[in-house]
DNA sequence: AAGATTACAATGCACCTGCATCGTAAAAGC
DNA sequence: GCTTTTACGATGCAGGTGCATTGTAATCTT
């Protein structure tokens, strides 16, 4: 069995163990002991993959985003700027089990972040791509005549961010429901980038 | 010593330590003792005012949120509606040390209450008068011909709702300046409550 | 074939956790 | 004045924690 074993496959596995416990019970929850038995390995093996809890914490944080940044990219409607953005922003909102169970882990990482500077580090770096896309998505509108020349896209997409992550977590504690955050979404999407 | 004690102000002595730990340690530094050490008690008093560590969460989450509520209520400018809302939500981002804290604070246990029901029971309480306040606001505007009558007043107080929320992490985690981050909410205000 | 390396497993250890128990001293009630 | 109640302090306990150590068997290297 030794030796021949895809190392970072391993690893994305285990960490998968254990974003399943962030999800149900937070990061609290993570124990060496806790992941190995929910990877169902020992947990000796767990320590032979990360040298410690805190490494391993940083990277399955890195491996969830990866795995949304696939999932949104995959749903995108490419068909005009503000079906780009409306796609990719509903994409991230909890509006099925695999987006409320992403939603709860990521927020669990974000209050991390909150206290300790190297998760706050790891979170940042990932940040710059939504805004640029998403004032991207304007630019491109208004050079189409889709969206108000008079709107500035750095402006906008600090915005159209607020919205989507401010949106998240009402919805994840059940204030929203699925139409009257979409609603909401669509009303505000209506303004940059007006249909008639 | 004994008898004559407010039983109340000591718990809420108590629940201000532990939220000075949960602002620097997140809520996994919360406990017994550590509570006791920073109230400056023994742990056999904290426990003699709080039954469970969760008790005193609890009771420590709507400690919080009373402040947070006082102090916004302390803050408001009453000029016009597009005043009220604008001091509310920015007296809810975290652009100085207090709100900061208490920005890191409430986000440690919305995390939380992503995993355990009683916590998120505690914040669904105190979440519609936000809605109706900004919904409120928005409506008097209207009256007043301060804001367009074709905006429906629940969706845009949806809307604002998220956008306040939605720029406190970013700015928390260090990904926006409060210039960046006031012009943001300016510019929606705009579109909210025209000037002209 | 031999030895080094890798993958995993079991266990020990010091430390921390919430909570229960027990003790004590001061005030309140009678 | 005596008992009860209240406020607090100290300590014990079972269980969980991250991590280090040790052992072992399978594979790769030579």
């Amino acid at each position: 069995m030794p030796r021949q074993v895809d190392h970072q496959a391993r690893r994305r596995q285990i960490a998968d163990a254990l974003l399943r416990i962030v999800d149900r019970e937070g990061l609290e929850g993570v124990s060496l002991r806790h992941v190995a038995a929910e990877a169902g390995v020992s947990m000796g093996s767990v320590q032979h993959y990360f040298a410690t809890k805190d490494q391993m914490m940083i990277f399955a944080l890195i491996h969830v985003h990866e795995r949304i940044y696939q999932r949104v990219n995959a749903c995108l409607d490419p068909r005009s700027p503000r079906d780009l953005v409306r796609s990719a922003i509903i994409e991230m909102l909890p509006l099925d089990d695999e987006r409320r169970t992403e939603a709860r882990i990521a927020l669990a990482f974000l209050a991390r972040s909150a206290v300790d500077p190297e998760y706050a580090a790891t979170l940042r770096e990932g940040y710059p791509y939504h805004a640029v896309f998403f004032a991207e998505q304007i630019r491109r509108a208004q050079q189409n005549g889709e969206a108000p020349a008079d709107l500035v896209p750095e402006q906008e997409a600090v915005i159209l961010f607020a919205i989507t992550q401010g949106l998240v977590n009402p919805t994840l504690i059940g204030h929203h429901t699925e139409e009257t955050v979409i609603d909401a979404l669509d009303r505000h999407l209506d303004r940059v980038f007006p249909s008639e």
